[in-house]
DNA sequence: ATCGACCGGTCGC
DNA sequence: TGCGACCGGTCGA
């Protein structure tokens, strides 16, 4: 059932017939406010809901008296006229539908087992998790909030596909400006997602897979840019080694203290900008360190019911190039992904070669042990290295 | 002199007025409306203009009548009460001070010499060339009304930095909706003009050089697909190419039909994008190919006179990763920017590794002369090739 | 203050 | 139809 928009419908006829009245068509309308063709149709339908000073230019134009544009309106029913905003819910039977606006859609992605209640306290621990910015270091803030939300979706729901939850319900949340504070007025909130998702992202590996690690002997973490530049320093690759491009660092703990064995490279998404990895990447690989792709894997194309397939494509017949770049050039060791519509390689693969998927029940996984394989071969390398058969 | 809004203010003032005497406080608002927290406030200043469904749900809140909003209201003087356009510009002295939307600044830049009938023709220029959409190709007719309202600024201020007229100027045209057709409305202009600046760039770099390098022998062109891998399947290169990473094109005339001697990498800016050609580049260079980057090098920082330094930063001292990449690397054959802030390279350096400022008055300049070297320098190459001295 | 990497809607092929 | 490359505001270092 769509939302009542009563008042706001009755509004807009007025602004129509006021502006019928004065003699005006749409297109002298537009050309008289230097608007592209089609303006004044779409604030009329309320396709595009006008703003104030849309409002007032367009009855200063057609000489209309603003009083005269409420007249009418019914009496607003409780949440009769509610804020339109970029993401909301509704209970679908037993499951939720989440409703966005993707593009040009108004776009529903059906949750299954799912209640409003649950929805709006992940949206909530994002609202109040941003509301926290300008309290101290406001990227960190931000950085928590989207990992914190995720956490939360991912707890209450643990048979959705974890893709999705990051995808359709945490990117669109944060892409509403009101669950910001509106201080962060004008922030281009897109532009903002893009830098805090890819930290967030390396946040939730690392929360999620540390504490399990840890058990094991391995350290999974951020490190800073000097503690990156010293392990880079102590490689001696072939190439010029860049410390921004290092992710999420693997370090295994030995008698002389923590070594290093690899790195994760943490990505929502791919698009052309998986190559930028490669050349450490492969350098890595080369070396005998363990350099795997973690990802989401989140795409999709706007429409009305989105389908998250991700970017891998099919795993038999024509293999794109970015599922290549795993399988055959094996330009990274492996690839897990958290989507639940990637299709996984072949088992007949070599796990340096495969792409896995994951999710967030437990992180004593085919991701985690993984890590912990290449970690005992790293160490048994090294020991032979070091301790030379006589 | 700040544009008058008195109307605006009058009425946002009214809205204040009938929150205080309903005795909510902004933050009970707010909280009713799951708004984070200051959005009352932005409203209530005007910082952000409330929308109709903004205005009609604070006045259920607060009980208010829509009648009272619009009491007292100022009459319209001519022109008092503009659309808020993310783009406009007045009269500054001689000069031209274009203002527009920058993240959370309301930025000006001076255009010098530049008048309020010239700069509406550019964005003229730009308004009808993509009302024009729907007539027929829709991407075709978007990347011509880039490249001709380009085209325009360029030819009406040729004294300006071109690259400061593709970034202030016609981006920030681009991104206001009302210069599209109203039926693009929720289409993400930002995101649409990744896609068509992109393509826009390479038309502007062929449109300008194409008819004086013809009078060399020489071809320079957006080739199709077919044509491109074709190329590609010629050149046995040790790296496995995609076709679409190829952007222009260059053959050059010989007795036996056009032959190719190398692309030209076309990017308004780089981010950490410019790694993505490397690997081509590269290849194409060592095997004796030309491949030069031509670039925008747009980049500024949000703020209220931004300025568009570049990325490619100081010529001497502490040179950046980008820099190096093009001087000390030799990742593509040579570099020209049509940023007149871009620090050119020592001219000590050979061709191949000097970054170059170029600008678009004559297509008679450093770009074209050194296509037109090595064309010569390859063709002689080639000729000793086929006729082995005995 | 400058430098660097983050990512996704768009739209042709 | 789906794959692939386009690019810039953001924000830590």
């Amino acid at each position: 059932m769509p939302r009542s928009r009563g008042q706001i419908d009755t509004l807009l006829g007025n602004l129509e017939r006021l502006r019928e009245n004065s003699g005006l068509s749409r297109a002298d309308l537009e050309r008289r406010l230097v608007l592209g063709p089609g303006w004044i149709s779409r604030f009329e339908t309320g396709e595009t809901l006008p703003s104030v000073d849309v409002l007032l230019a367009i009855l200063a134009e057609i000489g209309g008296d603003p009083v005269e544009l409420f007249s009418n309106l019914p009496k607003p029913e409780t949440g009769a006229a509610p804020i339109v905003r970029s993401i909301s819910a509704e209970p679908s039977g037993d499951d939720l539908s989440v409703r966005f606006t993707y593009a040009n859609h108004d776009a529903r992605h059906l949750l299954p087992r799912a209640t409003l209640g649950e929805f709006e306290s992940v949206v909530r621990a994002l609202r109040d998790g941003l509301a926290r910015n300008g309290d101290g270091d406001a990227q960190a803030i931000k950085t928590n909030a989207v990992a914190h939300a995720f956490r939360v979706a991912t707890t209450l729901w643990p048979h959705a596909n974890p893709s999705d939850l990051w995808w359709f319900v945490v990117y669109r949340a944060y892409c509403d400006p009101y669950n910001h504070p509106a201080r962060s007025g004008r922030l281009g909130f897109e532009q903002s997602w893009k830098r805090t998702a890819g930290w967030a992202l390396e946040e939730i590996l690392v929360r999620h897979y540390r504490p399990f690690l840890a058990t094991k002997g391995i350290d999974i973490a951020i490190s800073s840019t000097v503690e990156k530049r010293r392990i880079i320093g102590a490689l001696d690759l072939p190439i010029r080694m860049e410390a921004d491009k290092i992710d999420v660092v693997l370090t295994g703990g030995t008698p002389e203290g923590p070594v290093f064995f690899g790195v994760v490279h943490v990505k929502a998404s791919f698009a052309e900008r998986r190559t930028d990895d490669v050349p450490m990447s492969e350098a890595l690989s080369r070396a005998g360190y363990t350099s795997p792709l973690w990802t989401m894997d989140c795409k999709s194309m706007p429409g009305a019911t989105p389908i998250n397939r991700g970017e891998l494509g099919e795993a038999d017949g024509d293999r794109g190039a970015k599922r290549r770049d795993i399988e055959d050039e094996g330009y990274f060791t492996g690839c897990f992904s958290y989507n639940a519509n990637t299709r996984p390689s072949p088992a007949s693969l070599p796990v340096e070669r495969r792409i896995q998927v994951c999710d967030f029940n437990d992180p004593d996984d085919a991701f985690s042990r993984f890590v912990i394989d290449r970690w005992h071969a790293f160490r048994a390398r090294r020991e032979t290295a070091v301790r030379p058969s006589p």
